[in-house]
DNA sequence: GAAAAAGCTGACTCTAAAGTCAACTTTCAA
DNA sequence: TTGAAAGTTGACTTTAGAGTCAGCTTTTTC
């Protein structure tokens, strides 16, 4: 069925030529699947992109599907980053707003990464093993206890933590992966860096103080 | 090239089967589109998922994009529903509580739809005609003027009002195209009614009076 | 009630994309 | 410096899916 991948174990040594040419092929395969998604991708149009010849890239990936997979491996393990500023010690007010800039900014220079992994999500995450699912709950639910310790603290309006963060996830995301929309709504072809900086600005102050005045 | 589609053009009245055909077959399209995307979409599947031999949805709609164009009309004509509440004689609190909750209401109930849309989008939105563009924009841009008069009135926080909205779709979008996310950060198989209660509950809250103790 | 229009369908073609393979070249460790 | 492991490749097979078509049946219209 698959072809065997030599080298391909945990105990060989990666050889300096195949993890060169495996950076390459998932470099132009998660522009594609991005841009086209999964069935939309042609192989050969991997191949092409990452300049090397259709059966080379079978040399290194016996499938379409482990390229894709492969992919998946390496946007989850930046899942939790943006999530390193939500620690207790912190200020609510300047945590979230670091999370909202950071996550923005993921966004505006990942935005391949970020619209490839919007898709699978969209499309019921069937990609996503039982172990990054795990992870990424269980990463989730560590940040949601800060957020419990600031509204014990009363630091923080008690909120649901999850709902919480999915706003703040869907708010940022919105930018990169529905970025065509953005920019119609904003009246411009393209999104620029000020657009994402105002856009930070809006969510933090929303999310943190509300459009409702003051008494 | 295309073939022929008697009765299709502006002059001729729908038959009965016409409609009654041509409804089916986008039931059953809508679904899959959603579920598979356009490319991950057999023709084929269509057909069965419609209850008709494929040639037979060839009669009625020449090609597998002229389905999908046809489901982009039906989707933008939806757009502008839920922007009803927002009118300048409402109050903003419950005008905003009103169109979250409508939302999220259109994404429970219309799970395909929505998931179809999001993906057009997702993919930069290459088969949105300058109509549909030009449409979206106005509708948004009309309502923007009643948040910008709201704050003119200080019934509201000076926000951008385009950004403002961006964040209502994401965060409303989120729970019915990234479902499958939002049911693994709550700890469940599926979203049920009292989660998308739950959501609204938090989005307004949130958007409205922030999370940030008030003094 | 008959002719024309609309609707229906099985069986077909054509193409493009996934994946294979055998023979070749390059790299590298002993 | 050599041989075995790693890497490379053009040409091939196979398959599945989009779209076609000729001839049929049903419905509508006058």
């Amino acid at each position: 069925m698959t072809k065997a991948r030599p080298n391909a174990g945990r105990g060989a040594a990666e050889t300096r030529i195949r993890a060169r040419n495996e950076a390459k092929i998932l470099h132009a395969a998660v522009g594609l699947f991005a841009a086209k998604g999964y069935d939309g991708t042609r192989f050969k149009d991997i191949a092409e992109g990452s300049g090397l010849p259709k059966a080379n890239v079978y040399y290194y990936f016996p499938t379409k599907e482990r390229i894709y997979i492969a992919l998946i491996e390496q946007v989850i393990d930046g899942w939790d980053q943006a999530f390193e500023h939500i620690v207790p010690e912190r200020e609510p007010r300047s945590a979230i707003g670091a999370y909202v800039r950071a996550k923005l900014e993921y966004s505006r220079r990942h935005e391949a990464e970020s619209r490839f992994f919007a898709n699978e999500i969209l499309r019921g995450a069937r990609f996503l093993t039982r172990r990054h699912r795990r992870h990424m709950q269980e990463v989730t639910r560590e940040r949601a206890r800060v957020v419990e310790e600031w509204i014990r603290q009363k630091k923080m309006e008690p909120v649901d933590p999850r709902h919480f963060f999915m706003m703040l996830w869907s708010a940022t995301q919105f930018y990169a992966d529905f970025g065509s929309l953005a920019a119609e709504t904003l009246g411009k072809r393209r999104l620029t860096r000020k657009d994402f900086a105002a856009a930070a600005e809006t969510i933090s102050t929303i999310v943190l103080d509300g459009c409702y005045p003051r008494r």
